[in-house]
DNA sequence: GTATCTGCAAAACTTTTGCAGTACC
DNA sequence: GGTACTGCAAAAGTTTTGCAGATAC
């Protein structure tokens, strides 16, 4: 997948929201590397490492919030560390974390449908399947501590 | 479900723990209370509110720790705030958790099974359902979005 | 007796907020 | 020009850690 940070700013300013040189330098790093698991944190070193823009940790929240309020980015929750950062036209899959060892894998979303369907029947809930990761163990560490 | 503190006490005996007062009130605020969404806080205030015992939260942490060691214990994630804790013993249900008012709703776990199953195949993970949540909107406030 | 546990205090870590000044439209 | 945004600093909230002393076995 790709994508040009021009796209996610005209969608800022397509919500009435201004276009800064913070927001251009958080959109080029996500826009670069959305492949990757973007905590704010690398967001804002990536940022930072850039020649010609910086911006403070709350710019860059704030601006992974305008961009979330905006629907273009969700943030998920893998295990007990800080929130990671997809597109949202791309989170079409679900992680997985090694309690143990971090480790992550990627899933797809298909095949939990049904059981979706089910809950949202149940609970009435319009649910969101991928802010939080499943856990367990990865094979080595099931392997270990058997 | 009923569960009585010696029963935990004694599962922390066998695993070459000791039995000390501090554990002696977590467990019988877990025992007694095991059907509520327990937090470190919410265990922490009940030992102090409990006349013969009291105990840091430092403590409590360390006590909640070792009953996850010996898999009498698990706990999740609901939404941004604290981790909540449940017996392992009646960790069968998953939660779905309203991501604008913090409502939650319980599900059982069948029906996920087979999407699991694939998700162990495909990944090799040995995987626990149950420590994160998922997310959405509840009805209410998913009437009030749209 | 000794290894384990506790309380205290402080730190670690992620995220949020108040505010005065800056910059976008 | 006016509103939205930024940086700074500090706080909030949860969880972890170091250490000296206490306690269970």
């Amino acid at each position: 997948m790709h994508i040009e940070p021009e796209t996610l700013l005209k969608a800022l300013r397509s919500q009435g929201l201004r276009i800064t040189r913070a927001r251009r330098a958080v959109c080029a790093v996500i826009a670069e590397r959305h492949d990757e698991h973007l905590t704010a944190a690398s967001i804002l070193a990536a940022v930072a490492a850039g020649d010609n823009a910086r911006a403070d940790q709350s710019t860059v929240y704030r601006t992974l919030d305008a961009l979330e309020q905006a629907d273009l980015l969700v943030h998920s929750h893998l295990g007990h560390g800080p929130a990671v950062y997809h597109l949202a036209a791309e989170a079409e899959h679900q992680h997985v974390v090694c309690r143990r060892c971090g480790a992550t894998a990627s899933v797809p979303t298909t095949g939990i449908s049904d059981w979706l369907e089910q809950l949202e029947v149940a609970t009435g809930f319009v649910v969101d399947p991928t802010h939080f990761a499943v856990t367990g163990l990865c094979p080595r560490c099931a392997a270990e501590s058997s």
